[in-house]
DNA sequence: GTCTATATGATGATAGAC
DNA sequence: GTCTATCATCATATAGAC
């Protein structure tokens, strides 16, 4: 499964902590190779330009978010589990050091960075818009949450919210997290228990 | 006053700029150099080391916060304004394309930065939410703003959502922006008029 | 203050041997 | 698939002339 055996997989798994540590212009294929005790030649035969990397990275987050989400926006569910999960997911991302949201590393590169990573980065940004905002609506039918506002607003904003604490989080700690996480429950009337 | 006539505060004025469009390592001393019709040595005349550069920049975000405020915090008035003035001030910066909050480009390369940017970023960042802190209880207490949860949790929450919000708006363009001041005036209760 | 010239090192990328 | 070797380019930074 998520064995990582062979090189590529791992080239991916350490590019993808680089990423959101450092932004996509602060790693080097280097980094990537040294790490793996291989040379840089290797990395390139997998991924011939940094471009090609980016857009696997990119495909891998989008698939995996598909993936996840796509019995809830199929067949609907708890809206809860679902927000709760993004709270989690949120903090073992940092607490592994994987610091800085994707969105936010690669908005910062967006002026460096080719046309089809922009596209990629739009699309799967969209992605995660559409699964909040149908999260909110359920949530809000289903008397779970208590909002103001429009879901998809609010999907919005909850997103940038992330991934603004995510980076301030780095600067001022974990607490930031989890004071931001308490806000947001407060703000849709969530239960906390 | 911000007449910009030497070389110093030029340099210091397309730094801004580049900063918060491409990030702290997504510039070089050649971007500014050629911006100004100077050669490279020129800017190490002035700024020897891009460490010296980045102190000067936020020392100046800084100093510009604490101008804008010091009223404020001193003797109080309205909130209102005050958050009012935050969401003028994140747009007309976002339209001058300067997208990217500089809080964000730092964070994004902070594993590279220099101990003693690391900390300037911090107490910057410590004095933002010391600020928005002190607005949300004035506004709460004379009536201006009706929201739950503590202030300081609500003040961090709302400087997360508004960087975060600018990346966002750069990929997905400024209605972002607008969407996100909505939802927040909405959250604390303002007229919306 | 700004210039020319240069040092030193990292970067993304390629060609060709094994 | 991975290696050695190499490339052109860019980065930060410095020395010394004007």
């Amino acid at each position: 499964m998520g064995r990582l055996t062979d090189t590529r997989d791992q080239i991916m798994d350490k590019a993808a902590e680089l990423l959101m540590q450092r932004g996509f212009n602060g790693f080097s294929y280097r980094d990537i190779s040294t790490h793996l005790g291989v040379k840089n030649a290797a990395i390139h035969y997998h991924f011939p330009s940094k471009t090609d990397l980016a857009m696997a990275l990119i495909n891998e987050y989008q698939q995996t978010l598909r993936n996840q989400t796509s019995a809830f926006m199929a067949y609907g569910g708890k809206a809860t589990p679902q927000m709760e999960g993004l709270f989690m997911f949120t903090e073992s991302q940092f607490c592994m050091g994987r610091c800085i949201c994707p969105f936010g590393a690669l908005s910062v590169d967006y002026d460096d960075l080719p046309p089809e990573v922009r596209g990629a980065t739009e699309r799967f940004m969209s992605d995660s818009v559409k699964w909040l905002t149908r999260v909110l609506e359920v949530g809000r039918d289903q008397k779970e949450f208590n909002f103001q506002g429009n879901p998809s607003e609010q999907a919005v904003m909850i997103l940038a919210t992330l991934q603004g604490a995510r980076q301030m989080a780095r600067i001022h700690g974990k607490e930031t997290l989890d004071q931001v996480f308490h806000q947001i429950r407060t703000q849709l009337g969530m239960r906390t228990h």
